[in-house]
DNA sequence: GAGTTTGAAACT
DNA sequence: CAGTTTCAAACTC
């Protein structure tokens, strides 16, 4: 299974993680392996600042199971040494450092998803408790209902100084939607649930909510809190398993959380550890707190699960990152919900090194019996552009290698020989996880050996970025040729020289922090590559994990708008699409399929375009920063950074940039003339004619293609008679249903004219080309049905 | 498609 | 910081 060390939430720069959604600093890490579906059903459109529920999310998540209170749906998947259908085993293990003890819960009724669970508890003194689940046996059968009501305790057992009963509830929810095991209230939020708590005082509030959302007898959601002192942590886990597409799936992670009982750092951090991989968060004075769970599915279950750790500092922010693991054999991707401004960017996304400043201390260790396929962890996201994470498996060619550095507070990337042949990086079992392994379109890989060293963000300045559920169709490791790698690139002493032929670049927007950007070819490398990443201070290697990146918001545009919404080619003429007047080069992506001349946004003119990175940024540090933001507090709505400056427009043309994204001038505008404004009468009427036109194209688009539909339909009916007619003209094709058909295109077409309010001599025009058009379908098919006759 | 208008970006 | 120029997109015909 893979794992996400919960040092890469921190990864990303305060430049290009100025939201809300970000994790502090010294908050956890989080990982969320995340099914590309489960993405797509995200909705909920992403605000260019984020505003994230504050929790922790670990989940698998079906992709017909929509996430309400998160962000993003992270699946986090893992597979079975035996996997076999009926078979469920779900760990859960907290382990603060060494032994473990096994708590049965006392109620044996568990959830479908959950039929029992075993729970290992540590010793009080070594902070480990461990709750396993134990496979349910061939025969036994998934009882979703057992957990009856709201706030059905399980009390576990008693952990930490406190000597606070660990509970575990299964609220109302799960019934339906899966387990959940919440702890402390049962009557918590609908959809945020606290699983476990362990330890803390009682007067603490349960900061880690854990949801899990599932079907009754295929979800299953884990969540887990563990309180300490008075750095209580919440951890939200849920786990949503597709319905019917799914693979046989066993999830199981292991979080380990640093305690802190210095009181140094009151975030604790869960690192998710997937399969056997147990991530470790500790702080120098104090031993890990290991929790480690591990969830057996059924094997009807497709294996994908999203985890989404938010750390507790800032309530705001969220981390949320996605992994999904169906099978061994099987890649795994998470996605990383898009938080703020991201343009399309990826970043590869290190782990983090911790260092004693930190106050949590990360390591990596393994603990699982199953094998465990190493991924590369690729961050996509960029300043001022949709940010994601994307988490590529190392199984295959190890072109790209992570490395970590122990004692060192950075974390580099070194991308090697990405041979141009070099295969995909393989597909699991699971379908849906292989599809999101599947880049949008071919990607070519430069076949130039591209060596790179770069120095990721050390742990303080990194933060997390909450992953943002893919909204495409497609899902996609690597979305468009536009999109980059934008990797921390902070020059240090003790870093290897960049070698010749290293293509970093200054991220746009990434002032100080040294974000290199990588092109698109360096994103395919990356993704048929693999990440290595070595040990951190602990000397445990990182886990890793396969994420698929899904798309960011774009400039305040929700994740289906960046989506669906292809970037227009830029026509630049004199700047060399190497100024800001250039959109491409704007919004930080190099230009693909443009109608530019003399372009420089390109790899073949990286250093060009590096000065003009630089010269932009040198000139207006934020230049890459989406324009559209948030507001001030209690606007809800988006408003232009800078504001407009329009003249002559009234701001009620594409030329104001705020009516071009769709928003209302504000206060800090400086246009004259404004009337773009809520009461501007000018505006709602441009705003209705441009509805009523959107509903008029949607409609003659669907009439078309339904007609379209129907004669084709009729045309094949007619089939039967060409075969056994012979020579038939084409004439005898206009059976009574393709006349009929032919009369509703016609209809159709008389009935668009007139909403269009078009001249009789154009309504006759259009009606006649229909006519004509439907003519040709019929003579076309007869002369296709002969030859097949033939 | 050519020409004009517009406003942001760049420049002074 | 303000004024001017440059630039490319938006718009009009």
């Amino acid at each position: 299974m893979d794992v996400v060390p919960p040092e890469l939430n921190s990864l990303l720069p305060d430049e290009i993680m100025d939201t809300e959604a970000i994790v502090t600093d010294d908050d956890l890490p989080a990982v969320c392996p995340a099914p590309p579906n489960a993405l797509e059903r995200q909705d909920t459109p992403v605000p260019m600042e984020t505003e994230v529920p504050e929790i922790v999310t670990l989940c698998t998540a079906a992709p017909s199971i929509p996430v309400q209170r998160t962000q993003a749906m992270t699946t986090l998947t893992s597979t079975d040494s035996t996997p076999s259908s009926g078979s469920m085993g779900t760990q859960l293990l907290l382990t603060p450092s060494s032994s473990a003890m096994t708590l049965q819960p006392s109620s044996p009724q568990v959830t479908g998803s959950l039929q029992r669970l075993s729970t290992s508890l540590a010793l009080p003194a070594n902070h480990q408790l461990i709750l396993n689940k134990v496979a349910a046996s061939p025969g036994s059968e998934l009882k979703p209902q057992l957990l009856k009501q709201d706030g059905q305790k399980l009390v576990v057992t008693t952990l930490g100084k406190g000597g606070q009963p660990i509970v575990l509830a299964m609220p109302h929810s799960a019934a339906k939607a899966g387990t959940l095991l919440s702890a402390g209230d049962g009557k918590g939020q609908p959809q945020q649930f606290k699983v476990v708590t362990i330890g803390g005082r009682t007067d603490l509030k349960p900061m880690v909510g854990v949801q899990a959302l599932s079907t009754a007898s295929q979800l299953m959601g884990t969540s887990q809190t563990v309180q300490q002192g008075q750095h209580p942590k919440t951890l939200q886990i849920t786990k949503k398993v597709p319905v019917s597409t799914a693979a046989p799936m066993i999830t199981k992670f292991i979080i380990t959380k640093a305690l802190n009982s210095k009181g140094l750092n009151s975030q604790t951090s869960l690192s998710p550890v997937m399969t056997g991989r147990v991530l470790t968060q500790s702080t120098p004075l104090t031993p890990p707190r290991t929790i480690s769970v591990m969830d057996a599915l059924s094997s009807t279950q497709s294996g994908s699960s999203k985890m989404a750790i938010s750390p507790l500092k800032s309530p705001s922010k969220l981390t949320v990152v996605s992994v999904a693991s169906p099978s061994p054999a099987s890649p795994q991707k998470s996605v990383a919900v898009p938080l703020s401004m991201a343009l399309g960017q990826q970043i590869l996304h290190m782990q983090q090194q911790s260092t004693p400043a930190s106050p949590a201390k990360a390591g990596l260790s393994h603990s699982t019996t199953q094998t465990v396929k190493p991924v590369q962890t690729v961050t996509v996201g960029g300043v001022g552009g949709p940010q994601f994470k994307t988490i590529v498996p190392l199984a295959t060619s190890p072109n790209v290698q992570h490395i970590q550095v122990p004692g060192s507070r950075f974390h580099y990337v070194r991308l090697v020989t990405a041979s141009s042949g070099s295969p995909p990086a393989p597909t699991g079992s699971s379908p849906s996880v292989a599809a999101s392994l599947q880049p949008a379109k071919p990607m070519v890989v430069n076949s130039a050996t591209v060596r790179m060293s770069v120095p990721i963000v050390s742990a303080q300045t990194m933060k997390q970025v909450v992953p943002k559920p893919l909204t495409s169709a497609a899902p996609q490791v690597v979305t468009s040729q536009q999109q980059r790698l934008i990797m921390p690139a902070t020059p240090l002493p003790q870093l290897q020289p960049l070698p010749p032929g290293t293509l970093l670049a200054p991220a746009p927007g990434s002032g100080n922090m040294g974000y290199a950007v990588l092109s698109a070819p360096y994103v395919t490398q990356l993704q048929q590559s693999t990440i290595v990443t070595l040990a951190s201070s602990s000397g445990f290697s990182s886990p890793t994990c396969v994420q698929t990146q899904a798309r960011l918001p774009l400039n305040g545009l929700s994740a289906s708008e960046s989506t669906s919404r292809q970037r227009k080619p830029c026509n630049c003429t004199k700047s060399q699409c190497l100024k800001l007047y250039c959109d491409c080069f704007a919004n930080g992506e190099f230009c693909s399929n443009c109608n530019c001349t003399n372009c420089f946004n390109n790899l073949e003119h990286e250093s060009e375009r590096l000065k003009a990175i630089k010269a932009c940024l040198d000139r207006n540090p934020e230049a890459f920063k989406p324009k559209i933001g948030k507001g001030k507090e209690g606007e809800s709505d988006r408003r232009h950074s800078k504001g407009c400056n329009c003249k002559r427009s009234g701001c009620l043309k594409n030329y104001c940039e705020c009516y071009e994204a769709k928003i209302m001038c504000s206060s800090i505008c400086k246009c004259v003339g404004c009337k773009n404004f809520e009461e501007s009468p000018e505006r709602k009427t441009l705003m209705h004619l441009a509805d009523a036109a959107e509903v008029r194209v949607q409609q003659q688009t669907a009439a078309k293609t339904k007609l379209s539909s129907q004669i084709s339909d009729l045309l094949t009916r007619t089939t039967p008679a060409i075969s056994s007619g012979g020579g038939k003209q084409p004439y005898t094709f206009v059976t009574k249903e393709v006349a009929e058909a032919t009369v509703e295109c016609l209809m159709e077409q008389a009935e668009q004219a007139e909403l269009s309010n078009q001249s009789q001599a154009m309504a006759e025009r259009v009606i006649l080309e229909e006519f004509g058009r439907c003519l040709k379908r019929i003579i076309n098919y007869a002369g296709k049905a002969k030859t097949d006759c033939c």
